[in-house]
DNA sequence: CAACTGAATGAACAACCATTCATTTTTAGT
DNA sequence: ACTAAAAATGAATGGTTGTTCATTCAGTTG
């Protein structure tokens, strides 16, 4: 673990304060990846982010506050590239779906540091309300934009048969249980894989869109 | 949070060795529910079984190995319901893929303090190479046994297109995250849909056997 | 009933860690 | 260049928590 500076010619303090928050939300990520939720010290942060130990507390005053924040940066950074797909209105309603797909296995969603962040935090939901609804209100929009395009498949496409939010709901578990494939066996299982399993899905429900 | 004795009255000192470390670690299971893995301390721990600060030592030595065994304890629990399905001789290949999914959603296995625990340590496994290697191996003895089951139902059901890995990989994440559903939003989703989500996804694989 | 065994207790200890804040360093304004 | 404000530092502090172990106590044996 080597402290690294986010711009090797610039001196730290001449980032904006909140250039600096996001250094150090970075490093926090590396940490939990590192060493776990409960093993990350502010000693750690800090030094990862290549600063002194005090700084946590002038940026975010609390460790409490910096981790809220660090699982509000990964979903917002979920939640924004989702609903950046879902709101192009250049697209179709199977390419925001195939767009969709692309974007939940892409590098940037798969990497392994980010994939335990979110299960670092989803194992303390239970206990922490706090987490729990920050987790709930993301959850709730992408279930409402990802099922309502799903139904509207499922009128142009014809296919009578498919329940618009069972299939969200199937969706959904399904990349969230793939995640945590790529996490523990990341071995066994690619993200390129993972796509294609999501994408077997899909084929089943709406064969005549999605082709294997 | 109350002191709860295993047997009112029976004193605790009666219970035997092999007792007495199950009652640790099912007080552990419940601290790691409310409070998190991080927020629990062997002081909640030994409280919550009703016995003294001392207690953990002399049982387990130190609170990592007291994690450890709390989680081989519900991954035994869960491979050990599993494998006697498996092994049952008077089930069909039918029988024993639907007594598998029944198990995955019934009351014990998807039990929220239990299920908190599971997504406890998954969300530590990438900084813990024990825990890691702990679900490794359940992981891969479960996916053997469910994708040589798939294989059979293929040959014996003429399902020629079906990939007995896939769906193994398919139902095996989708499980996963219907776990998580069932622990973040448990006021949006119930067991018995779970169930239903999962065999949804079964029938499109096997739609002469399992019928909606 | 007395001596013995080992399980159980919990006060005390030592290590760890989040937080504080007096001091230093940098930047911006004049 | 000088000054004031802002940002950053890190040694010191105080609270928390895992671990230890001398002592207590229940159950068993002869």
């Amino acid at each position: 673990m080597e402290a690294v500076k986010a711009e090797p010619n610039i001196t730290p303090r001449s980032l904006s304060k909140q250039a600096r928050r996001k250094q150090l939300i970075e490093a926090t990520i590396k940490c939990i990846a590192d060493k776990g939720l409960s093993g990350t010290t502010m000693a750690d942060v800090t030094q990862q982010a290549g600063l002194s130990l005090g700084i946590v507390n002038l940026h975010f005053q609390t460790k409490e506050k910096l981790l809220i924040e660090t699982l509000s940066y990964i979903s917002n950074e979920y939640t924004t590239g989702l609903n950046e797909i879902f709101n192009d209105e250049k697209l179709t309603t199977e390419q925001k779906i195939l767009a969709h797909i692309n974007f939940d296995f892409s590098r940037k969603i798969t990497d392994r540091n980010k994939l335990a962040v979110w299960f670092a935090f989803w194992g303390e939901t239970k206990s922490r309300p706090t987490y729990m609804s920050i987790c709930a209100s993301y959850i709730s929009e992408i279930a409402t934009n990802l099922t309502q395009l799903f139904a509207i498949l499922k009128q142009q496409g014809g296919y009578s048969a498919v329940d618009p939010d069972l299939v969200c709901t199937c969706y959904t578990a399904l990349s969230d249980g793939l995640w945590l494939d790529l996490l523990m066996t990341p071995k066994g299982l690619k993200p390129a894989q993972a796509q294609t399993v999501a994408m077997h899905y899909l084929t089943t429900q709406f064969p005549d869109h999605f082709k294997n």
